[in-house]
DNA sequence: AAATGCATGTAACGCGTTACATGATTTT
DNA sequence: AAAATCATGTAACGCGTTACATGCATTT
C-alpha cells in the first residue's frame, strides 16, 4: 500500500493471511491466531474488528452474515482476489528489521547496582520460562503434524515453529553460562 | 512505582539507570544509550525530554543550567537518593515475560501463498544481516574492554552483548537449517 | 444464582516514533 | 555556501492494549 514516511502495520496482512486460509469472522479470526501465530504474533479485538472493516471497504476481503438461532449473527469474511493480491505482494516485499527491546537486558546492563542475586534470579527464571517453551513447541508439533497432515504449508509452519526452538534453545544456554560466569566473578 | 493495570513502562527507568553512571543532558544520555544499551534499548528524543522534565518533578532526579559560551545551554540532570532508590526498587522487580512479534515469521508462516524463492530470499537476507552483528559485536566487545577495563558493571555489559551473540547465532543457524529443508522439500 | 462462552464492537489511554521548529557554531 | 553538530523541545500521528458495553445461551 501507499503509506508515508514511518508508517506500516502488519496487522491486516496478518489478518489477510488468516483468511487465505479460509473465511472467518473476527471472533475466528482471534482463535485462529492463537492456534497457529500465537507464538509470535496476537491481535487483539480493539485491533481486528476495526481492521476488518477497513479491509472490507478496500474490497480486500467480502463480508456475509450468517444469523444462526439462539446464537449471535456472525459476521463471515471472505478473501477477494484483489485481497489475495495485496497479500501476496505484502509477503514478497522484504520484511523490516526488527529493532528489539528487551527490560530483563536492561535491568541486567545496569546489574550492579543491586545484589547480585537479584540478577541471577532474573536469569534462573527466564530459564525455566523457555525450558517450558520448549516442552510446549513439543507438544504443539505433535499437533499439528497429526491435525494437518499433508497439508501444504506445513514446512512453513514447521519452519516458524523451528525458530521458536532455537531462539528458546538459545536463551537457556545464554542463561546457564551467564550464571555461572557471574557467580565466577563474585566469588574472585 | 503504581500504575492501574496495563501501565508501566521501562523509559523512565532506563533513564535512571544512564544517570546512575554519571550526570548528563537529555542530549547526552541519547548518546550514551546508542553507545551501551544501544543493542537491545532505545530512546527518541521525543520520549526523553518529558520523561526527564516528570522525574524531576517526581524527585528523582535535579537539574542545573550549564551555559557554555558559544554553545547552546545544556539542562544536566543528576540522579537523587530518591531516584537511585527507584532504580533499585525497578531493578529488583521481576521483569515481564517479553511479548514477542516477528513480521519475518509472519511472511515465512504463510509462504505457502507464494513462490519459495520469496521465502528463501528472506531467510537469506537475515541469515546475512545477523552474521554482520556478529562482527559487531566482536567490535564492540574490544572497545568496552579496552575503555572500561575493570569497571564494576563490565561482567553485566558483557552479559547483555553474549546475549545478542547467541541470539544472532541461533537465528542463523535456524535460517541455514530452514534453507537447507525447505529446499529439499521443494526438490521432492 | 453465578460464571463462562459466543459474538460484535467502541472509547480511552499509553507508548513511542517522526517530523517540525529554532538557532548558533563548526566543519566540509 | 552548504551541511553537519550541538542542544532543547513540541505536535501530530499511529499502533496496540485494556476496559467497557451489550445480550443471549450454556454450564456449574
Amino acid at each position: 500500500m501507499q503509506s508515508r514516511p514511518g508508517r506500516s502495520s502488519a496487522t491486516p496482512f496478518a489478518l489477510l493471511g488468516l483468511l487465505s486460509q479460509g473465511p472467518g469472522s473476527g471472533y475466528d479470526l482471534k482463535r485462529r491466531a492463537e492456534g497457529s501465530v500465537g507464538h509470535f504474533w496476537s491481535e487483539s479485538y480493539g485491533q481486528i474488528y476495526p481492521t476488518l472493516k477497513r479491509l472490507r471497504s478496500k474490497g480486500l476481503v467480502t463480508c456475509a452474515v450468517k444469523a444462526r438461532a439462539g446464537k449471535p449473527d456472525r459476521l463471515v469474511y471472505t478473501i477477494t482476489r484483489a485481497g489475495s493480491k495485496a497479500l501476496k505482494d505484502w509477503l514478497a516485499a522484504t520484511p523490516p528489521g526488527e529493532p528489539f527491546r528487551s527490560a530483563l537486558l536492561l535491568k541486567l546492563f545496569f546489574g550492579d547496582q543491586v545484589d547480585p542475586a537479584i540478577s541471577s534470579g532474573h536469569l534462573s527464571s527466564v530459564r525455566s520460562e523457555e525450558l517450558d517453551r520448549l516442552k510446549h513447541y513439543d507438544r504443539v508439533e505433535q499437533d499439528i503434524r497429526r491435525r494437518y497432515a499433508g497439508a501444504r504449508g506445513m514446512p512453513y509452519w514447521l519452519a516458524t515453529l523451528s525458530y521458536g526452538r532455537h531462539r528458546s534453545r538459545a536463551i537457556v544456554d545464554w542463561a546457564d553460562e551467564t550464571l555461572r560466569r557471574l557467580e565466577a566473578g563474585a566469588k574472585k
